[in-house]
RNA sequence: GGCGCGGUAGCUCAGUUGGUUAGAGCGAUCGACUCAUAAUCGAUAGGUCGGGAGUUCAAGUCUCCCCCACGCCA
């Protein structure tokens, strides 16, 4: 039994999530820890949501609710959703829990003791009316290069310039309005990811088996330029993690935040902590220090693209400055994005289906089902409507559907709702249990490698399997000959039910649960094909299932295609 | 403009270190079967592997140039 940490990227707190965010980490991670424990491994799924930043002071503010009071319902309405797509967690922290305060700020006080923290003094726009500095997107004023009338403190959106805040032309508070603004000097932190520069590049380099997306945006960010930049991890915003030296002030900072990309991802790290103080665990420690006995642990995380130069780069420097035993990442599996009919899904225009609307339309399963088996591994994946209800039809109505309602009522109708007794193995069983044995030993393999399309393909393959078997086999026109030998079939029949429950389970939770209470039984992942076959003895009780999945009709298609479309520019 | 991932059958994608007649699923056509959600199973058709040049006994697979799409950055 091996210990496996997985982490999703944790989700921006700042709304509904559409399919994309989903198909993007947080589903492929579930699938995987799904697998690893139906092998027996000891597993800790960690997600939580990133509560801190501008965003979230400004949805806050649109919405009318103070800022925490917004995070806690967001939180509450993102875990909801997660529980109804089957999200498996072993905990779905907040990475504004005290827990990650605590830790963020032991992080930044041990980072100065290793001198990879640089005060900065820099000139910043503040507020007398607010009585604030005025960050980024907290000041807009007219652009000095084109005259444009809302061009934000970091960057004109009609001439796309970059600016900066002070050079903007009747500047005023988008908080208050005020022009009252003047310049002042105020101190940042920087986190001196500079000076780990060629020990990121060697650690980088030994991840041969790591997928391309990752590595080459990686690279790309060591290599560009004058190579990785230090970067700025304090922010003037009042909601964040208090910029503190461990417990103790730090001179010159009150007031100031550190920015969310650096307690961000320190939440994986505190939402272990979390995960034991609310009972579920008991020993964080073992899973995130190697001094506590976590070098036998794999740590696999799952994230879209975007999100690679903070895993790669950011946070492993965050780790190795730290100088103290704590985990660093083994596995990064990275996701191109999902775009919807022709273009992006957008939240501003509403198109594309966001993740409680998909919940409403179809049980999870058969998006679970749809958006594995086409995750955008090694480029840009698309969802069209088109292809969604066609997969889903044949896939998981017609070829894992239909095959257990057809053996289930076969034997209802000819037998009993009892697995049937007599018969013996001939040519077809042997070779039933050979294409098996091998389809099994590939899916194990795609599915350790974490290749996902090609784990859903095998997965099919193997439910496909035992549609050629029944039909070569014919138990309808055997009975008529030889009953016994029909029942041996039937029983195959069952006995396939059952470990499809367990193999399904990973990519359709909810189905296989079906599968296997129908067929009474529960059942371990499988060593030996032909022995599983014969798990379910003759006499063994069953009941035949409600239809597994149906089918999705045209008008539904076309209704939710034209419902999704949102307004085109 | 720079950089990155791609450009393989109508569609979605596989193609290991270059090596026999380029593969799968869907869709299409034909056939078989009738237990089942008008489901299933089999067979067939369909590709000058974005374009060009080069290296090689041999290139979808390596090199160079160009084109297209998407994304990131400036």
């Amino acid at each position: 039994m091996a210990r496996h940490l997985i982490t999703s990227a944790i989700p921006y707190i700042n709304g509904i999530k559409h399919l994309g965010n989903l198909i993007g980490s947080q589903l492929p991670a579930d699938l995987y820890a799904r697998y690893l424990r139906g092998r027996g491994h000891d597993v800790l799924f960690l997600c939580a949501t990133d509560e801190h930043g501008t965003p979230a002071e400004l949805a806050a503010a649109k919405a009318g609710k103070p800022v925490a009071d917004y995070c806690a319902e967001m939180h509450a309405a993102q875990a909801k959703i997660a529980d109804g797509f089957g999200l498996s967690f072993d905990h779905f922290g907040r990475s504004s829990s005290p827990q990650n305060h605590a830790l963020t700020q032991s992080f930044a006080g041990r980072l100065l003791e290793q001198g990879l923290i640089r005060e900065v003094t820099e000139k910043m726009v503040y507020s007398n009316a607010d009585g604030r500095f005025l960050p980024d997107r907290y000041i807009e004023g007219t652009c000095p290069n084109c005259g444009f009338e809302d061009a934000r403190g970091d960057q004109c959106d009609h001439c796309t310039k970059q600016l900066d805040p002070t050079d903007l032309i009747d500047a005023h508070s988008t908080i208050s309005g005020s022009k009252d603004l003047e310049v002042r000097e105020t101190k940042h932190l920087y986190l001196r990811q500079s000076e780990l520069k060629d020990k990121l590049a060697d650690w980088i380099d030994s991840k041969t088996d790591w997928p391309i997306l990752t590595t080459s945006i990686a690279k790309k960010w060591l290599t560009d330029g004058d190579g990785l930049q230090d970067r700025g991890i304090t922010r003037d915003l009042d909601w964040g993690v208090p910029v503190k030296n461990g417990e103790n002030d730090w001179p010159g900072m009150e007031g100031k935040v550190f920015y969310v990309w650096f307690d961000a991802p320190i939440e994986y790290i505190a939402c272990a902590q979390e995960w034991v103080d609310a009972g579920k665990g008991a020993d964080w420690q073992s899973w995130w220090r190697t001094d506590a006995g976590a070098n036998d642990v794999r740590y696999t995380q799952f994230m879209g693209k975007d999100n690679v130069p903070f895993h790669t780069l950011s946070f492993p420097a965050t780790i190795m400055g730290m100088d103290q035993d704590w985990k660093l990442v083994d596995y990064i599996k990275s996701f191109n994005y999902l775009n919807y009919d022709g273009g992006q899904f957008s939240t501003s225009r509403g198109r594309g289906v966001f993740q409680d609307q998909a919940l409403e339309l179809l049980p999870a399963d058969y998006w679970r089902w749809w958006l594995l088996s086409h995750a955008p591994e090694s480029s840009d994946a698309e969802f069209t409507w088109e292809a969604f209800q066609t997969d889903a039809n044949k896939d998981l109505a017609d070829v894992l559907g239909n095959f257990v309602s057809r053996i289930t009522k076969f034997c209802r109708s000819k037998f009993d709702e009892t697995v049937p007794d007599g018969g013996t193995y001939g040519p077809l069983e042997t070779t039933l249990i050979d294409t098996l044995s091998t389809r099994l030993q590939a899916y194990e393999t795609h599915m350790d490698n974490v290749e996902v399309r090609k784990a859903a393909a095998e997965l099919r393959a193997i439910w496909v399997a035992g549609n050629e078997y029944l039909q070569e086999a014919a138990p309808w026109s055997t009975i008529k000959e030889d009953p016994a030998q029909a029942a041996c079939q039937v029983r195959i029949g069952l006995n396939l039910i059952r470990l499809y429950g367990i193999l399904s389970a990973p990519f359709i939770p909810e189905a296989a649960k079906t599968m296997l209470t129908a067929m009474n039984t529960s059942g371990n992942w499988p060593d030996d094909i032909a022995e599983s076959l014969a798990a379910l003895p003759a006499g063994h009780a069953f009941s035949v299932p409600e239809n597994l999945f149906r089918k999705i009709t045209d008008e539904e298609r076309e209704d939710w295609a034209e419902r999704f479309a949102g307004t085109r520019d």
